[in-house]
RNA sequence: GCCAAUGUAGCUCAGUUGGUAGAGCGGCUCAUUCGUAAUGAGCAGGUCAGCGGUUCAAUUCCGCUCAUUGGCUCCA
């Protein structure tokens, strides 16, 4: 038979060898690195008997899916060391997932972090016997006799189509039901690591009973093993949680409550700055500023629908069985934008209109979901409502992914954010506007923005808003936790219950579209995730101290007091540290708080004029004249120069 | 909300098998007037998260509450 290599090198063999033998001939480094095949695209185990013509890629560690399938065969070790240790847990899922895989079990009591230790010694043995994995195949009703024991497995059994076939793995003295692929045997996982324990919802849903899950890793070697986990441990070193706390920007406090951060002196000089930067921003662009209520009437809530919908996301001031009016924070801005639109008569010449507004807004989530700067009750939006005409709302979605890729520039995120266009779930009716028409109208212009601008995106079900399909743009926090940053959202429903409309040239009344966007997002949020991204070291024209100015004899202070002067009226944000130290103490100092600049003078710089000037990580830029330094500051900081 | 872990000085942590607590860093004061990752001395900071229970006695044991952290679910 002949078979074509990756490479497109095509090789006569014996017909009836298994992926495994091939590799093995290929050489002897393939055969032993080898963890799967890919056969024709589809792929499968490399025991695998290959009887015609194919395409084979032999797959090893540095593959996608080679990776998945050690990590997935991982989890089946793990799953099978926890069989012998606690005979009673009851075996759920276990798949690999993009940093190493999970297994969740049904037992009596959670798993405690010393199980852990005992699990993975007895994964060890299981790995050190080198027990081949064994494909076979049952029918329904042997399988449900072989898993009778397993109420999970039986439900996933049941739920699998009439004429499938339905094949297991068995590795020892442990059988599990699975579509695989594996590796060939257990001895293949060299290096592994159990992480963590965590209580998931079978099944994903939080009506089911919660399950222990878990978590691990795996790697070829022990040294890549190594390197992950002291990765992992540097990325948490710069968790903004950490960071933000460590370098004043934020702090909490037990009795104000659960997702209501107190921004520091420096983080509100870091949200003030940006916030300035994306009002003008906006206005250049043509939105008009409003200013509306943090609370309504419970009417308004009522009228936008999220009364309904959304009353348990909702504060809400009052009681309604005693009071005769109820009133509740609010948790979107829209409703009370609207009701500006609403205030006047509009002719199609006024649209588009873009109401933008720095909006607080609040929700009150559920107890658990506060993160950091990540999650709150209380946050401050970014918020804008494009009101307009159907054929203007390609062109607006379009500048609004202008303004949202010249701001991530700005702050020098674009490369770390990906798109993902979310869609409705059709299955799920409560949680979305019952239109099919519109729907299938609104989510077929978003695609062809998209594909028009030539965006790289992902494509989500599901994951829509309750009034229409969005564009979010995902960021992944140091725990590898996704969320949305920012989002631009066609709506074709809220108009018409708002009862907006504008006057047509047929002098008809229309009801227009609107784009809901935020243009840097949550302002908290985002400052999580620089704070992430920059280790705490932000960029000098978002850094709320950029210039420290040191004295280092008591002689030089009257000399930095000039500077400072000079630097303020320049708009550049400079601190006097007046009381002399020895220099390298100051340094230090500096370089933890991650000052951008520590200009230091000591006698040597007030005769001759100069500052003696330190780069936060680029070192000592020697003596310079004041007004040299002055406008290295101005340049940068208008470039927004990122260092 | 659910599963689990945690809560001792501003921060990082030690400690008490039940007899009300310490270290380092940070802060303040004084001395030092200095040259690129730590000058020296001294002082001040804690109802041991909160509330209840057991006990002669609770920071320690038990219960509840609150908060923090990692997951799940949900979401910007």
């Amino acid at each position: 038979m002949k078979i074509t290599l990756s490479d497109g090198v095509v090789k006569e063999f014996e017909n009836g060898m298994s992926a495994l033998l091939i590799a093995k001939s290929l050489s002897q480094k393939l055969g032993k690195k080898a963890l799967v095949a890919k056969i024709d695209r589809e792929i499968c185990d490399l025991s695998t008997i290959i009887e015609h013509d194919c395409k084979l890629e032999i797959l090893t560690f540095e593959d996608e899916e080679g990776k998945k399938a050690l990590w997935h065969t991982a989890s089946h070790i793990m799953a099978q060391a926890v069989k012998r240790l606690f005979p009673q847990a009851k075996l759920a899922i276990g798949p690999a997932i993009d940093t190493g895989f999970y297994y969740d079990f049904d037992v009596p009591k959670p798993f405690t972090s010393e199980d852990l230790v005992k699990i993975e010694k007895e994964m060890k043995r299981i790995v050190a016997a080198n027990l081949p994995l064994e494909r076979f195949e049952l029918t329904r009703a042997e399988a449900l006799d072989l898993m009778k024991d397993e109420p999970y497995k039986i439900e996933l059994i049941n739920e699998l189509p009439e004429d499938d076939i339905i094949s297991l793995y068995k590795q020892g003295d442990f059988t599990d039901l699975c579509a695989g692929p594996h590796v060939v045997s257990t001895g293949k996982i060299k290096s592994f690591k159990l992480l963590s324990i965590a209580g998931a919802y079978w099944r994903g849903s939080e009506k089911n009973k919660m399950l222990s899950r878990i978590y691990g890793t795996a790697f070829e070697k022990q040294e890549e093993l190594s390197e992950y986990l002291k990765m992992l441990k540097e990325a948490k070193q710069r968790d903004h949680n950490k960071l933000g706390r460590e370098l004043k920007y934020f702090t909490t406090n037990d009795a104000v409550g659960q997702g209501l951060p107190l921004i520091m002196p420096k983080g509100a000089k870091t949200l003030q700055i940006l916030q300035r930067f994306v009002e003008d921003e906006e206005e250049k662009r043509g939105y008009q500023l409003t200013k509306t209520p943090i609370m309504a009437k419970s009417d308004l809530y009522k009228i936008s629908g999220h009364w309904d919908h959304y009353k348990d996301g909702m504060f809400i001031l009052g009681d309604e069985e005693k009071d005769g009016e109820v009133m509740a924070l609010r948790p979107m801005t829209c409703p009370f934008q609207f009701m500006i639109y609403k205030s006047e008569h509009h002719s199609y010449r006024d649209l588009p209109i873009r109401y933008t507004e720095t909006s607080s807004l609040f929700r009150n989530e559920a107890s658990g979901e506060m993160h950091g700067l990540i999650r709150l009750r209380q946050f401050t939006l970014a918020d804008a409502h494009i009101i307009c005409t159907p054929e203007q709302v390609k062109k607006e979605f379009k500048d609004v992914l202008d303004l949202i890729s010249f701001i991530m520039k700005s702050l020098g995120i674009d490369k770390d954010v990906w798109y993902r266009f979310s869609k409705r779930g059709p299955a799920n009716k409560e949680k979305y506007i019952d239109n099919p028409a519109a729907w299938e109208t609104t989510q077929k212009m978003m695609k062809e923005i998209l594909d028009e601008i030539q965006m790289n995106y992902t494509e989500a079900d599901d994951e829509a808003a309750f009034y229409g399909p969005k564009l979010d743009v995902q960021f992944k926090n140091v725990f590898g936790k996704e969320d949305t940053l920012f989002t631009v959202q066609i709506d074709f429903a809220l108009p018409e219950r708002f009862e907006m409309y504008y006057v047509d040239s047929e002098n008809e009344k229309q009801c227009p579209y609107v784009v809901h966007r935020s243009s840097i997002g949550c302002y908290e949020r985002t400052l999580a995730m620089l704070l992430e991204k920059y280790a705490g070291a932000l960029p000098l024209w978002m850094a709320p101290e950029q210039v420290r100015l040191a004295a280092i004899t008591d002689r030089s202070v009257e000399y930095l007091k000039k500077w400072e002067k000079r630097l303020k009226d320049a708009g550049i944000r400079v601190s006097l540290d007046a009381r002399s130290e020895k220099i390298g103490y100051k340094i230090r100092e500096a370089r933890a708080q991650r000052v951008p600049y520590i200009a230091v003078a000591g006698d040597a710089e007030t005769e001759n004029g100069t500052l003696a000037i330190r780069k936060r990580g680029a070192g000592d830029l020697g003596q310079i004249g004041g007004d040299e330094f002055l406008q290295t500051l101005l340049d940068e900081n208008a470039n927004k120069t990122i260092f």
